[in-house]
DNA sequence: GTTCTGACA
DNA sequence: TGTCAGAA
């Protein structure tokens, strides 16, 4: 996969990802203030960006749109392959492990919501209600 | 002309 | 989030 080396390339400025992601300048360094992106900077301290990161700006902006906040956006974007020790220690007894599935289960959900097709009226409370109660 | 950081009606 | 200041 050359093709990943072109992807993370960074290239343009925040003006270009302004046009190409119709956020704000304001809204797209804020978002990397809470780690949702970390473009490339130049010798100048400019921000560059690549194709990955505009993508990723865009998933954000899908769901800022759908009414999802920061923490809950990084629960769903930022990689949560984090089950090392506990999965080991604690594996056969129940809460600790029940409640990792619980979330596991959650988090696919909401994946499927937010990226797969499209929500059925009625259907998106999940969204705004489960998770924005949990990490409000 | 653009972008950066910090701060605040 | 918008917007302004002051510097790069």
């Amino acid at each position: 996969m050359t093709d990943d080396i072109r992807r993370n390339m960074a290239l343009f400025p925040i003006g270009i990802v302004m046009k190409l992601t119709d956020l704000t300048a304001r809204q797209i360094r804020y978002y990397e203030q809470h780690e949702l992106i970390i473009p490339a900077r130049t010798s100048g301290n400019q921000r560059l960006y690549s194709f990955n990161d505009v993508e990723r700006l865009l998933e954000i902006k899908d769901l800022i749109e759908k009414g999802v906040n920061i923490a809950g956006i990084k629960q769903v974007l930022l990689p949560v392959s984090k089950d090392s020790e506990e999965a080991t220690v604690l594996n056969e007894h129940s809460e600790v492990k029940r409640k990792e599935m619980t979330e596991s289960q959650l988090h696919k959900m909401l994946k499927q919501q937010l990226f797969g097709g499209g929500n059925r009226p009625g259907q998106v409370s999940l969204i705004q209600g489960e998770l924005s109660r949990f990490y409000q």
